[in-house]
RNA sequence: GGAGGGGUGGCAGAGUGGUCGAAUGCACCGGUCUUGAAAACCGGAGUCCGGUUUCCCCGGACCGCGGGUUCGAAUCCCGCCCCCUCCGCCA
């Protein structure tokens, strides 16, 4: 949500920003709806006022065992009439917010127009047999079709060696974030609506997300909605700022509108796993907090010896929240391309302000902090990196390391059959 | 799932229709006293929205959240959320 101040007071800066990601108009109506508003307000509160003189006057009377029916009667009328104003004003006000709660945030200076890449890390494997890919190389410890007989497309078996491979990949990512400050957190992946509204995902990709039925809770689509909501209404003490939170959690995604798109393997699927990056920051650390998680996302790619390049996101392809993303996509051998394993948002205030996640400075005034999120580990897709990167002629795959050293196989067998 | 109890300021805890934004205690921040400290005493202090001579004052809102009754609601009524206890069930 962005600062309706801020909207009132220079509402041509705004219209200059927002235009940059593909549309102002629902400004105006935000203005106008702010200054409906904003006539509404003084009445009301006069006659609240004058409400609350009457009130006085009256008890006052009453202590002294007078009569105040008379002045009851008038006041009646004042009830009245408040009480239809109280009607507009709230009508008013629930446009307004509605209106308020589309606008997305307002982009970084520096966000590109066009997608643009900043860097390619590592060396693009070259092998002397045709690569595999990694639904040939997982075989059945990959199981598409018994996922897809039990939940349907996109729903898969994790299997054997894999669930090994996927709890060393975790262990290992939470503990070198750990090292850089970041507290384990496994959240509750059924949230409330005001979770996702505080997130900017909703009203923002209401066709992404699972919603249950029968007790209005959502399956979140990342541990980011929960990690933000996880100091929601609260103020925090400056001093303790950063709070950084490293989410594990299973991902639901509904992939509406993706149909026929990446349908093979488990490259996107309905349900994955996740290790997630969430920091609360002060306001003027937020961009220097963005690439501390980019570098971040970016040694745990090299440690993996996974060839990436890092992608300055264009701004029509930011989400709702997100003033500036980076994204870091691995080489895959079988496509022959850089595909997306992890993504970083610099959220500035927009998440802070409808969550009501503020922190005092010594003897200051509570003011909005800035969240930031981005991806440690997309088990999924980094486990597709891994086997594809990893591959041998014989279809087997050397495993890195320090993944070995946290439980993975040293090798993958190849997969039978 | 059944039965009951409860949500009040940073914390504890009064308050069941009328000067209640809210007693009191603790904690906190000033000041007096003291060589210094403690104690004692005096004073201050919440959040949000408007206005404005922009933190100086004025108005409004906030006693879990949202409605309702009333001239007037922390207090009465309805719905929701959360916490606690007991029973049942359960990994």
């Amino acid at each position: 949500m962005l600062d309706l101040k801020r909207l009132r007071s220079d509402p041509d800066a705004a219209r200059a920003a927002l235009e940059r990601r593909g549309g102002a108009g629902g400004l105006d109506s935000v203005i106008e709806l702010d200054a409906q508003r904003r006539e509404l307000l003084p009445q009301l509160e006069a006659l609240r006022a004058e409400q609350n003189a009457a009130n006085e006057a009256i008890s006052a009377a009453k202590a002294a065992g007078g009569d105040a029916s008379e002045q009851i009667a008038q006041m009646k009328e004042v009830a009245a009439r408040a009480k239809e104003l109280d009607g507009q004003l709230q009508a008013a006000e629930s446009e307004l917010n509605t209106a308020l709660a589309l606008l997305p945030n307002l982009p970084d200076d520096d966000a590109p127009a066009e997608d643009t890449v900043l860097r390619e890390c590592g060396e693009i494997p070259s092998f002397d047999f045709e690569p595999r890919d990694h639904l040939d190389l997982a075989g059945d410890r990959v199981d598409m079709e018994r996922g897809a007989r039990l939940s349907g497309a996109r729903f898969a078996y994790l299997r054997g060696e894999l669930v090994m491979l996927e709890l060393a990949l975790v262990r290992w990512t939470l503990e070198l974030l750990g090292r850089n400050g970041f507290e384990p957190v496994i959240p509750p992946v059924l949230v409330r609506e005001e979770a996702l509204h505080g997130t900017g995902f909703l009203p923002d990709t209401e066709q992404q997300i699972y919603r249950l039925a029968d007790d209005d809770l959502y399956l979140v689509g990342t541990s980011e909605v929960a990690l933000a909501s996880i100091h929601a209404d609260e103020i925090l003490d400056a001093d303790e700022l950063p709070l950084r939170y490293a989410g594990f959690s299973p991902c639901f995604r509904r992939e509406a509108g993706s149909a026929g798109r990446d349908t093979r393997g488990i490259f996107r699927v309905h349900q994955f796993d996740k290790v997630e990056m969430f920091s609360f920051v002060k306001p003027q650390d937020a961009k220097e907090e963005h690439l501390r998680l980019l570098d971040i996302e970016e040694q745990i790619l090299t440690a993996l010896g996974l060839p990436y390049r890092v992608v300055d996101i264009a701004i029509d392809d930011l989400g709702a929240s997100a003033a500036r993303k980076f994204d870091c996509e691995a080489w895959l051998p079988s496509q022959g391309r850089y595909r997306e394993l992890t993504s970083t948002s610099n959220t500035t205030d927009f998440q802070a302000r409808r969550l009501a996640i503020r922190m005092r400075s010594e003897g200051g005034k509570p003011e909005l902090l800035a969240t930031l999120n981005g991806t440690a580990v997309a088990v999924g897709r980094t486990m597709i990196a891994l086997l594809e990167n990893g591959q041998q002629a014989d279809g087997s795959v050397v495993i890195p390391q320090c993944l070995a050293d946290c439980g993975a196989p040293a090798i993958l067998a190849p997969a039978e059959g």
